[in-house]
DNA sequence: GTCTATAGTAAGATAGAC
DNA sequence: GTCTATCTTACTATAGAC
Protein backbone atom coordinates (compact mmCIF):
# COMPACT_ATOMS: atom_id res chain seq x y z
CA UNK A 1 0.00 0.00 0.00
CA UNK A 2 2.98 2.32 1.05
CA UNK A 3 4.35 1.36 -2.88
CA UNK A 4 1.18 2.74 -3.96
CA UNK A 5 1.66 6.22 -2.13
CA UNK A 6 5.56 6.15 -3.17
CA UNK A 7 5.05 5.53 -6.87
CA UNK A 8 2.18 8.87 -6.99
CA UNK A 9 3.91 10.87 -4.59
CA UNK A 10 7.50 10.48 -6.43
CA UNK A 11 6.31 11.15 -9.97
CA UNK A 12 3.82 13.65 -9.89
CA UNK A 13 4.77 15.58 -6.85
CA UNK A 14 2.37 16.73 -3.69
CA UNK A 15 0.12 18.74 -5.47
CA UNK A 16 0.19 16.51 -8.58
CA UNK A 17 -1.08 13.37 -6.80
CA UNK A 18 -4.58 13.64 -6.08
CA UNK A 19 -6.49 11.74 -3.48
CA UNK A 20 -7.87 9.45 -6.66
CA UNK A 21 -4.61 8.80 -8.19
CA UNK A 22 -3.42 7.64 -4.89
CA UNK A 23 -6.56 5.90 -4.02
CA UNK A 24 -6.21 3.70 -7.55
CA UNK A 25 -2.47 3.30 -7.07
CA UNK A 26 -3.32 1.58 -3.78
CA UNK A 27 -6.04 -0.25 -4.78
CA UNK A 28 -8.38 1.16 -2.07
CA UNK A 29 -10.97 3.50 -1.81
CA UNK A 30 -10.64 7.38 -0.98
CA UNK A 31 -12.56 6.75 2.22
CA UNK A 32 -10.47 3.81 3.18
CA UNK A 33 -7.09 5.89 2.99
CA UNK A 34 -8.38 8.28 5.07
CA UNK A 35 -9.58 5.47 7.58
CA UNK A 36 -5.57 4.62 7.63
CA UNK A 37 -4.64 8.20 7.44
CA UNK A 38 -6.89 10.10 9.15
CA UNK A 39 -4.69 13.19 8.70
CA UNK A 40 -5.29 13.02 5.13
CA UNK A 41 -2.95 13.73 2.13
CA UNK A 42 0.02 15.22 4.29
CA UNK A 43 -0.10 12.09 6.62
CA UNK A 44 0.49 10.09 3.47
CA UNK A 45 3.43 12.10 2.36
CA UNK A 46 5.17 12.00 5.23
CA UNK A 47 4.66 8.16 5.88
CA UNK A 48 5.96 7.88 2.23
CA UNK A 49 8.87 9.71 3.29
CA UNK A 50 9.05 7.75 7.17
CA UNK A 51 9.17 4.95 4.63
CA UNK A 52 11.59 5.35 2.11
CA UNK A 53 13.87 6.59 4.72
CA UNK A 54 13.72 2.96 6.49
CA UNK A 55 14.50 1.17 3.20
CA UNK A 56 17.38 3.44 2.54
CA UNK A 57 18.19 3.23 5.47
CA UNK A 58 18.40 -0.51 5.69
CA UNK A 59 19.53 -1.18 2.19
CA UNK A 60 21.68 1.47 0.69
CA UNK A 61 23.05 2.70 4.11
CA UNK A 62 23.71 -1.09 5.70
CA UNK A 63 25.67 -1.79 2.43
CA UNK A 64 27.66 0.71 2.21
CA UNK A 65 28.44 0.82 6.11
CA UNK A 66 28.78 -3.56 6.05
CA UNK A 67 32.17 -3.80 8.11
CA UNK A 68 32.22 -7.47 6.87
CA UNK A 69 33.10 -6.14 3.71
CA UNK A 70 36.39 -4.16 1.71
CA UNK A 71 35.06 -0.40 0.69
CA UNK A 72 35.44 -1.15 -2.35
CA UNK A 73 32.61 -4.47 -1.92
CA UNK A 74 30.53 -1.66 0.05
CA UNK A 75 30.90 1.01 -2.60
CA UNK A 76 29.73 -1.78 -5.43
CA UNK A 77 26.84 -2.76 -3.14
CA UNK A 78 25.48 0.44 -2.38
CA UNK A 79 25.44 1.51 -5.63
CA UNK A 80 23.94 -1.63 -6.90
CA UNK A 81 21.04 -0.58 -4.00
CA UNK A 82 21.00 2.97 -5.56
CA UNK A 83 20.29 1.27 -8.83
CA UNK A 84 17.46 -1.05 -7.76
CA UNK A 85 15.99 1.89 -5.83
CA UNK A 86 15.46 4.01 -8.67
CA UNK A 87 14.91 1.00 -10.93
CA UNK A 88 17.82 1.91 -13.14
CA UNK A 89 16.86 5.51 -13.72
CA UNK A 90 12.95 5.04 -14.84
CA UNK A 91 12.04 6.03 -11.08
CA UNK A 92 12.27 9.61 -9.81
CA UNK A 93 13.42 11.09 -6.43
CA UNK A 94 11.19 11.55 -3.76
CA UNK A 95 13.44 14.58 -3.12
CA UNK A 96 13.00 16.22 -5.83
CA UNK A 97 9.32 15.42 -5.69
CA UNK A 98 8.49 16.71 -2.50
CA UNK A 99 10.91 19.91 -2.40
CA UNK A 100 8.60 21.41 -5.21
CA UNK A 101 7.25 24.69 -3.19
CA UNK A 102 3.83 23.83 -1.78
CA UNK A 103 3.05 26.78 0.66
CA UNK A 104 3.69 23.76 2.97
CA UNK A 105 7.37 23.50 4.36
CA UNK A 106 6.36 20.26 5.73
CA UNK A 107 8.78 18.13 3.92
CA UNK A 108 11.81 20.86 4.06
CA UNK A 109 13.41 19.27 7.58
CA UNK A 110 12.86 15.69 5.94
CA UNK A 111 14.39 16.45 2.88
CA UNK A 112 17.45 17.71 4.27
CA UNK A 113 17.85 15.27 6.87
CA UNK A 114 17.74 12.79 3.94
CA UNK A 115 20.41 14.01 2.31
CA UNK A 116 22.48 14.98 5.57
CA UNK A 117 22.57 11.50 6.19
CA UNK A 118 22.89 10.24 2.32
CA UNK A 119 26.40 12.44 2.97
CA UNK A 120 27.57 11.42 5.51
CA UNK A 121 27.25 7.63 4.52
CA UNK A 122 29.19 8.51 1.39
CA UNK A 123 31.55 10.40 3.46
CA UNK A 124 32.55 7.05 5.20
CA UNK A 125 33.05 5.42 2.46
CA UNK A 126 35.78 7.85 0.97
CA UNK A 127 37.75 7.94 4.45
CA UNK A 128 37.90 4.00 4.36
CA UNK A 129 39.53 4.21 0.99
CA UNK A 130 41.64 6.16 2.26
CA UNK A 131 40.11 9.49 1.48
CA UNK A 132 40.94 13.29 3.73
CA UNK A 133 37.87 14.46 5.54
CA UNK A 134 37.44 17.01 3.47
CA UNK A 135 37.87 14.96 0.16
CA UNK A 136 35.44 12.63 1.14
CA UNK A 137 32.85 15.26 1.90
CA UNK A 138 33.42 16.46 -1.32
CA UNK A 139 33.24 12.94 -3.15
CA UNK A 140 29.71 12.74 -0.90
CA UNK A 141 28.07 15.94 -1.87
CA UNK A 142 29.82 15.27 -5.72
CA UNK A 143 28.27 11.67 -5.84
CA UNK A 144 24.72 13.43 -4.22
CA UNK A 145 24.87 16.24 -7.20
CA UNK A 146 25.14 13.70 -9.89
CA UNK A 147 22.75 11.03 -8.85
CA UNK A 148 19.86 13.92 -8.25
CA UNK A 149 20.85 15.62 -11.65
CA UNK A 150 21.25 12.47 -13.53
CA UNK A 151 17.97 11.44 -12.98
CA UNK A 152 16.60 14.54 -13.67
CA UNK A 153 18.36 14.33 -17.05
CA UNK A 154 17.27 10.65 -17.85
CA UNK A 155 13.97 11.72 -17.56
CA UNK A 156 14.47 14.76 -19.84
CA UNK A 157 16.44 13.10 -22.14
CA UNK A 158 14.50 9.96 -22.18
CA UNK A 159 17.47 8.12 -21.87
CA UNK A 160 18.02 6.46 -18.46
CA UNK A 161 21.94 5.57 -19.78
CA UNK A 162 22.57 8.60 -18.45
CA UNK A 163 21.66 7.51 -14.95
CA UNK A 164 23.39 4.38 -15.21
CA UNK A 165 26.51 5.67 -16.81
CA UNK A 166 26.56 8.37 -13.91
CA UNK A 167 26.85 5.43 -11.27
CA UNK A 168 29.50 3.67 -13.27
CA UNK A 169 31.70 7.28 -13.10
CA UNK A 170 30.84 7.76 -9.32
CA UNK A 171 32.36 4.33 -9.16
CA UNK A 172 34.89 4.61 -10.96
CA UNK A 173 36.00 7.79 -9.58
CA UNK A 174 36.01 6.38 -6.05
CA UNK A 175 38.24 3.71 -6.87
CA UNK A 176 40.81 5.50 -9.10
CA UNK A 177 41.55 7.25 -5.93
CA UNK B 1 4.28 39.70 -16.80
CA UNK B 2 5.88 36.71 -18.20
CA UNK B 3 8.44 36.62 -15.54
CA UNK B 4 5.38 36.16 -12.93
CA UNK B 5 4.36 33.14 -14.62
CA UNK B 6 7.87 32.04 -15.18
CA UNK B 7 8.32 32.18 -11.40
CA UNK B 8 5.31 30.72 -10.45
CA UNK B 9 5.77 27.92 -12.72
CA UNK B 10 9.54 26.66 -12.06
CA UNK B 11 8.86 26.57 -8.37
CA UNK B 12 5.63 25.15 -8.09
CA UNK B 13 5.47 22.40 -11.08
CA UNK B 14 2.61 22.98 -13.49
CA UNK B 15 0.13 21.29 -11.11
CA UNK B 16 1.26 23.66 -8.08
CA UNK B 17 0.74 26.68 -10.00
CA UNK B 18 -2.68 28.37 -8.81
CA UNK B 19 -4.40 30.28 -11.64
CA UNK B 20 -4.67 32.31 -8.02
CA UNK B 21 -1.18 31.95 -7.91
CA UNK B 22 -0.53 33.34 -11.33
CA UNK B 23 -2.83 36.44 -11.33
CA UNK B 24 -1.54 37.39 -8.31
CA UNK B 25 2.33 37.25 -9.20
CA UNK B 26 1.32 39.29 -12.53
CA UNK B 27 -0.19 41.88 -10.83
CA UNK B 28 -3.35 40.65 -13.38
CA UNK B 29 -7.06 39.12 -12.63
CA UNK B 30 -7.76 35.76 -13.86
CA UNK B 31 -10.09 37.00 -16.47
CA UNK B 32 -7.45 39.30 -17.95
CA UNK B 33 -4.77 36.23 -18.25
CA UNK B 34 -7.34 34.20 -19.79
CA UNK B 35 -7.67 36.74 -22.09
CA UNK B 36 -4.55 37.14 -23.07
CA UNK B 37 -3.80 33.23 -22.65
CA UNK B 38 -7.20 32.22 -24.24
CA UNK B 39 -6.14 28.26 -24.18
CA UNK B 40 -5.53 28.98 -20.70
CA UNK B 41 -2.78 27.65 -18.20
CA UNK B 42 -1.58 24.77 -20.64
CA UNK B 43 -0.59 27.89 -22.66
CA UNK B 44 0.38 29.85 -20.31
CA UNK B 45 3.04 26.94 -19.18
CA UNK B 46 4.28 26.68 -22.96
CA UNK B 47 4.34 30.86 -23.29
CA UNK B 48 6.97 30.41 -20.10
CA UNK B 49 8.48 27.77 -22.28
CA UNK B 50 9.18 29.60 -25.19
CA UNK B 51 10.05 33.07 -23.00
CA UNK B 52 12.73 30.73 -21.72
CA UNK B 53 13.68 29.17 -24.56
CA UNK B 54 14.84 32.27 -26.01
CA UNK B 55 16.37 34.18 -23.26
CA UNK B 56 18.52 31.07 -22.59
CA UNK B 57 19.10 31.36 -26.54
CA UNK B 58 20.47 35.29 -26.35
CA UNK B 59 21.99 35.18 -22.89
CA UNK B 60 23.98 31.71 -22.35
CA UNK B 61 23.91 30.20 -26.10
CA UNK B 62 24.92 33.74 -27.49
CA UNK B 63 27.91 34.24 -25.05
CA UNK B 64 28.84 30.28 -25.37
CA UNK B 65 29.04 30.64 -29.02
CA UNK B 66 30.92 34.34 -29.02
CA UNK B 67 33.60 33.93 -31.90
CA UNK B 68 35.01 37.54 -31.15
CA UNK B 69 36.30 36.14 -27.72
CA UNK B 70 38.19 33.34 -26.53
CA UNK B 71 36.97 29.79 -25.70
CA UNK B 72 38.10 30.40 -22.13
CA UNK B 73 36.16 34.20 -21.95
CA UNK B 74 33.10 32.27 -23.58
CA UNK B 75 32.89 29.83 -21.14
CA UNK B 76 33.16 32.25 -18.15
CA UNK B 77 30.94 34.64 -19.56
CA UNK B 78 28.52 31.98 -19.86
CA UNK B 79 28.83 30.23 -16.71
CA UNK B 80 28.07 33.53 -15.32
CA UNK B 81 25.21 34.45 -17.55
CA UNK B 82 24.12 30.64 -15.94
CA UNK B 83 24.29 32.07 -12.74
CA UNK B 84 22.24 34.92 -13.33
CA UNK B 85 19.66 32.87 -14.99
CA UNK B 86 18.95 30.77 -11.75
CA UNK B 87 19.65 33.73 -9.14
CA UNK B 88 22.78 31.74 -8.05
CA UNK B 89 20.85 28.83 -7.30
CA UNK B 90 17.90 30.55 -5.64
CA UNK B 91 15.38 29.76 -8.24
CA UNK B 92 14.82 26.44 -9.74
CA UNK B 93 14.91 24.73 -12.93
CA UNK B 94 12.08 25.39 -15.05
CA UNK B 95 13.06 21.90 -16.90
CA UNK B 96 12.81 20.08 -13.32
CA UNK B 97 9.51 21.52 -12.53
CA UNK B 98 7.98 20.66 -15.85
CA UNK B 99 9.08 17.35 -15.88
CA UNK B 100 6.89 16.51 -13.35
CA UNK B 101 4.59 13.80 -14.49
CA UNK B 102 1.30 15.67 -15.21
CA UNK B 103 -0.77 13.53 -17.24
CA UNK B 104 -0.49 16.30 -19.65
CA UNK B 105 2.76 15.09 -22.07
CA UNK B 106 2.91 19.00 -23.16
CA UNK B 107 6.58 19.89 -22.56
CA UNK B 108 8.52 16.83 -22.96
CA UNK B 109 9.55 17.55 -25.97
CA UNK B 110 10.35 20.82 -25.26
CA UNK B 111 12.44 20.03 -22.56
CA UNK B 112 14.54 17.48 -24.47
CA UNK B 113 14.85 19.90 -27.01
CA UNK B 114 16.18 22.16 -24.80
CA UNK B 115 18.18 19.76 -23.09
CA UNK B 116 19.92 18.74 -26.33
CA UNK B 117 20.36 22.34 -27.58
CA UNK B 118 22.15 22.97 -23.58
CA UNK B 119 24.39 20.02 -24.70
CA UNK B 120 25.20 21.13 -28.50
CA UNK B 121 25.98 24.66 -27.08
CA UNK B 122 28.63 23.21 -24.39
CA UNK B 123 29.63 21.08 -27.09
CA UNK B 124 31.05 23.61 -29.07
CA UNK B 125 32.91 24.78 -25.73
CA UNK B 126 34.80 21.89 -25.36
CA UNK B 127 35.89 21.41 -29.04
CA UNK B 128 36.78 24.68 -28.91
CA UNK B 129 38.58 24.31 -26.27
CA UNK B 130 40.50 20.99 -28.11
CA UNK B 131 38.33 18.41 -26.64
CA UNK B 132 37.48 15.25 -28.78
CA UNK B 133 33.98 15.46 -30.31
CA UNK B 134 33.42 12.31 -27.73
CA UNK B 135 34.70 14.37 -24.70
CA UNK B 136 32.71 17.62 -25.59
CA UNK B 137 30.13 15.51 -25.43
CA UNK B 138 30.33 13.76 -22.52
CA UNK B 139 31.60 16.80 -20.75
CA UNK B 140 28.58 18.61 -21.77
CA UNK B 141 26.54 15.71 -20.56
CA UNK B 142 28.24 16.31 -17.50
CA UNK B 143 27.93 20.15 -17.20
CA UNK B 144 23.98 19.87 -17.22
CA UNK B 145 23.70 17.00 -14.93
CA UNK B 146 25.90 18.81 -12.56
CA UNK B 147 23.78 21.79 -12.37
CA UNK B 148 20.68 20.27 -12.62
CA UNK B 149 21.32 18.20 -9.12
CA UNK B 150 23.46 21.36 -7.81
CA UNK B 151 19.90 22.91 -8.28
CA UNK B 152 18.32 19.94 -6.30
CA UNK B 153 20.87 19.74 -3.67
CA UNK B 154 21.07 23.55 -3.09
CA UNK B 155 17.48 23.82 -2.43
CA UNK B 156 17.40 20.71 -0.17
CA UNK B 157 20.53 21.31 1.28
CA UNK B 158 19.20 25.53 1.79
CA UNK B 159 22.68 25.66 1.07
CA UNK B 160 23.32 27.62 -2.36
CA UNK B 161 26.82 27.24 -2.07
CA UNK B 162 26.47 23.85 -3.29
CA UNK B 163 25.49 25.32 -6.73
CA UNK B 164 27.96 27.96 -7.08
CA UNK B 165 30.66 25.32 -5.85
CA UNK B 166 29.59 23.43 -8.87
CA UNK B 167 29.88 25.96 -11.30
CA UNK B 168 33.64 27.10 -10.27
CA UNK B 169 34.07 22.90 -10.78
CA UNK B 170 32.42 22.99 -14.63
CA UNK B 171 35.14 26.12 -14.98
CA UNK B 172 37.81 24.67 -13.43
CA UNK B 173 37.37 21.00 -14.84
CA UNK B 174 37.19 22.79 -18.68
CA UNK B 175 40.41 24.96 -18.31
CA UNK B 176 42.38 21.97 -16.81
CA UNK B 177 42.32 20.26 -19.99
C1' DG C 1 -11.66 -1.90 7.70
C1' DT C 2 -13.79 -1.08 3.42
C1' DC C 3 -17.25 0.63 0.94
C1' DT C 4 -21.02 4.16 -1.47
C1' DA C 5 -22.57 8.54 -1.27
C1' DT C 6 -21.98 13.23 -0.44
C1' DA C 7 -20.51 17.37 1.72
C1' DG C 8 -17.57 21.50 1.24
C1' DT C 9 -14.02 23.88 -0.99
C1' DA C 10 -10.80 25.39 -4.38
C1' DA C 11 -9.61 24.68 -8.90
C1' DG C 12 -9.83 26.06 -14.07
C1' DA C 13 -12.51 28.63 -16.99
C1' DT C 14 -16.38 32.18 -18.90
C1' DA C 15 -19.88 35.99 -19.27
C1' DG C 16 -20.62 40.35 -19.63
C1' DA C 17 -20.13 45.24 -17.69
C1' DC C 18 -16.98 49.00 -18.21
C1' DG D 1 -7.89 44.98 -21.87
C1' DT D 2 -9.24 44.68 -17.31
C1' DC D 3 -12.46 43.94 -14.10
C1' DT D 4 -16.43 41.56 -10.85
C1' DA D 5 -19.27 37.88 -10.65
C1' DT D 6 -20.29 33.31 -11.72
C1' DC D 7 -20.21 28.59 -13.74
C1' DT D 8 -18.56 23.88 -13.69
C1' DT D 9 -15.61 20.58 -12.39
C1' DA D 10 -12.25 18.30 -9.64
C1' DC D 11 -10.39 18.20 -5.43
C1' DT D 12 -9.85 17.03 -0.29
C1' DA D 13 -12.35 15.24 3.18
C1' DT D 14 -16.53 13.06 5.97
C1' DA D 15 -20.80 10.47 7.13
C1' DG D 16 -22.76 6.40 7.77
C1' DA D 17 -24.05 1.56 6.00
C1' DC D 18 -22.11 -3.01 6.03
Amino acid sequence: MLLGLTDVFRSKGYEGASLNDLAEATGLKKASLYHRFPDGKQAMAVAVMDHIEKWVEENIVKSLLDVDKTPQERLKNGLSNIKTFYDAGNKDCIFRALSMQTGLTLFAEQIKGGMDAWISTFSEIGLALGQSQQNAHNSALQALVEIQGSLIVSRGMNDITVFDNTLKNIEKRYLSD
